[in-house]
DNA sequence: CCCCAATCTGACGATTTCGTCACGCGATTA
DNA sequence: TAATCGCGTGACGAAATCGTCAGATTGGGG
């Protein structure tokens, strides 16, 4: 069962999540100011957290800031509470890394709605939802990547092809195990699919593209330094 | 002036909630069995219900799950009377989807106090309901939308969903989390109405079109610059 | 009850992305 | 040096996805 931590001082409003969370299959956790939210997230590690931005003592920001800061939470997806429809509030909440938001007052069925969609989206890639490497940084949530921080247009089998090397720097990843992998093939009689998608990937990459090495007879590699 | 829709089978009852409500400018709408009170309630929409649980003819439970299952009221806060103080109803109205509960017998300023607070908790107070993002600007009472300042003609189904991408700047909105929360839909059949609609929102936005981008193979997004 | 605007839906064409092939080149080996 | 092997490249058709359009449908107001 996956568990949601909830951090929302006014009493009412926490219960009525918690409610409506639990009625939904889910475990909830509650707490009522930001120092205890923050223990709490560090040492359960819930599948997800709800944050409210307005908290006696300590401020929702802050204690987002502190959950992303430690290595237990700094995957934990978080949806923000914001007491009015504050563009402010939530441009900064969004920069400082929570997943969603919901405006209060807000109906269970968006709620749930957030919860769900939040989930599922961190659910399938193990791991951060953003990786680096080098000059390349991945935003695994849109799909999207940048290399020195200029967003460059790759397809959806380039991103996860690159994506894949570099998360094994230095390492041959050789031909019929990327096949598998992002293919999903099990024969080896595709003939030069591999080849051409690393073409163009090489090419769009353009001065980064020596970070890609052939290692012939094998597979490739990106190159660790 | 906002509506109460009052389900109650004892007119005395009936009659003593109308009258404080009435008295605290509230509009109250009176129905003494469950049949008509559905009937009513689907039909007026009003901005709160309250719900006997004893009723003749038809249970409190089912009209409250029918209400919930309408499309039109699923989001109605209903408050729910119980003759006992007992736990058990209390739990099986908040499962069936009650937003609070009274007790009775119950006093009229009780009574006022549940009401004010549901409504609070599910109406956006007034004045706070704009919303700012670079050039766009979304008033959410009168559900209007402005493009560097100038009014600009959005049908409601076109407001929310340029609203729902300009809150979320920067991240992809997957086709199918746009319909379930805009639409409501759960299944993935329909076919070409999202893109329909992200049509005509680009044609009305003119030269902010470029604002709105497609992700190949996931959804949309508003770019976040 | 009718009308009109808003919305939905399926068909179709346009565009993007993908897989495959033929061919050439350079490296390795005999 | 010649034969062979693996890889890179450009081109092309197939498939997937998206944009656009023309009705059909719905729902609220007169």
């Amino acid at each position: 069962m996956q568990r949601i931590l909830i951090i929302e001082d006014e009493v009412d409003i926490a219960e009525l999540i918690s409610f409506n969370l639990t009625r939904a299959g889910y475990e909830a956790l509650v707490c009522h100011d930001g120092t205890t939210g923050l223990q709490t997230g560090l040492k359960e590690s819930p599948d997800l957290i709800i944050l409210d931005l307005m908290l006696p003592g300590r401020d929702g920001f802050s204690v987002l800031k502190e959950l992303r800061r430690d290595n237990r939470t700094s995957d934990t997806p978080v949806i923000m509470l914001t007491a009015k429809a504050q563009t402010e509030d939530r441009i900064r909440g969004l920069e400082a890394g929570a997943d969603d938001y919901l405006t209060k007052p807000f109906s269970p069925k968006e709620l749930l709605l957030r919860v769900q969609s939040v989930l599922r989206r961190s659910e399938a890639p193990p791991g951060a939802a953003e990786f680096s490497f080098g000059p390349f940084r991945f935003d695994k949530n849109n799909v999207k990547f940048y290399a020195d921080g200029e967003p460059v247009d790759l397809t959806s089998t380039e991103f996860k092809l690159l994506l894949y090397l570099c998360e094994r720097p230095g390492k041959v990843q050789d031909r019929n195990d990327l096949l598998r992998t992002i293919w999903g093939y099990s024969s080896e009689v595709h003939s030069r699919t591999l080849d051409t998608h690393m073409k163009r990937l090489r090419q769009k990459l353009e001065g980064h593209a020596d970070l890609v090495e052939t290692v012939r007879g094998v597979g490739y590699l990106i190159r660790a330094s």
